[in-house]
DNA sequence: AAAGTACGGTACGATATCGTACACGTCAAG
DNA sequence: CTTGACGTGTACGATATCGTACCGTACTTT
């Protein structure tokens, strides 16, 4: 029992693998309409046996692969950190936000989610809880101890976080997906200051008084 | 069975029109890949003599589909107008913009051009530019004539544009977009105002030392 | 060594799609 | 009345896809 889990399972999880990095490529690439079973085996190798012996259906294999993918693109996306000023905080996360977007995987998968969000429902919800949900959700929370502190003045900090990332997002994401122009590394980074420069002028406690 | 003259030239521009109207509610429903032809010809009824008429093939159907909802969905995006002040001109702008965005041609073709943008490059750039595109360079244009003034104090005005129509944007339209959830009206409304409160005081000159 | 298991390659059934072809009916014009 | 253009319905060819079935081979365990 102890050297089965050794070699059988392990040429199995192998080739599993090998299978959800094909498909991968393709599912990502074509799109899960244009993509194809035989595509997938072509590329990978193998009898189709075994592909449907790993995954049942073709639904089955693009849900791992989101899943996939997914857990790959978005694990970037952290809770800024108590410690520092809200300037570096900012930068952080906004660096990484538009990093995780604009990452080869990143745009693949926001097209494919989007494209296939109506046929599969369930995986878009993950997406935007794990993805966009959870980033706003981070930053929400640490405008909530800075609201409480009186260091910014921020009327609702979940809309707040939402706004700084949409901001930090702009139009360069969506140019992106849409393959109109890839953004230089220059470009990102000036408006991702403007972006934060910009907040934290708008979200700085006035005077008292007025 | 009336006129003459009037019906046979009416009819096939009709006839067009019809199979327009059909091929625009399956095309962006289903998606150009699982969209069929002979779906269009069962609801719009007719044979596939004239749908071949009047449209090639598919792509040129698709084609005619995206042009005619783009014009009418991104028909309401203006550039702002000089008059009023800049609060004024960023609610206008900002509510606008949400609008489109967030109506069900703006959904729908959202979805449809991201899904397909790498089969459909020119559509994908013709709807970035007459879109997202125009938008943020209609405001770019506004925020160039205050910087010049002085009234704002804006570092790259376009960054500017596209960055206030994103914190505009948020997450509500992805979130809408991938059917997580649909926004009310007051959530649209609290968010554009606390965009524009935001920016307003984001981008007022400062002292000039600090 | 024997046996069971995973794997490979391919053929197959069922279905769906795009675009064309063919036969027929309707209607205005010469 | 003949004729030609246009629309309809359906059949068809070519192709593609999903998932299953069959059969032979290599490898692991007992």
């Amino acid at each position: 029992m102890t050297s089965i889990s050794d070699t059988q399972p392990r040429r199995g999880w192998e080739k599993r693998e090998a299978i959800l990095i094909a498909a991968t490529e393709i599912f990502l690439r074509d799109g899960y309409g244009r993509a194809s079973m035989d595509q997938v085996l072509s590329r990978v190798g193998g009898s189709k046996r075994t592909l449907y012996k790993h995954f049942p259906n073709k639904e089955a294999l693009f849900e791992a692969v989101i899943a996939k993918v997914s857990s790959r693109a978005l694990a970037a996306l952290e809770p800024p950190s108590g410690e520092g000023d809200l300037r570096r905080a900012l930068l952080k996360m906004g660096t990484d936000y538009v990093n995780v977007l604009l990452s080869p995987d990143g745009l693949l998968l926001y097209r494919a989610m989007i494209s296939e969000a109506p046929h599969f429902a369930k995986l878009a919800r993950r997406f935007f809880e794990d993805g966009p949900g959870r980033a706003s959700r981070y930053l929400a929370d640490y405008f909530r101890e800075y609201k409480a502190n009186g260091i910014v003045d921020i009327s609702d900090p979940q809309i707040a976080a939402e706004q700084f990332l949409g901001a930090v997002r702009g139009d360069v994401h969506l140019a992106a997906v849409l393959g109109v122009r890839t953004p230089s590394m220059q470009l990102v980074n000036a408006t991702i200051s403007q972006a934060v420069e910009t907040f934290i002028r708008g979200t700085a406690p006035g005077k008292v008084g007025e």
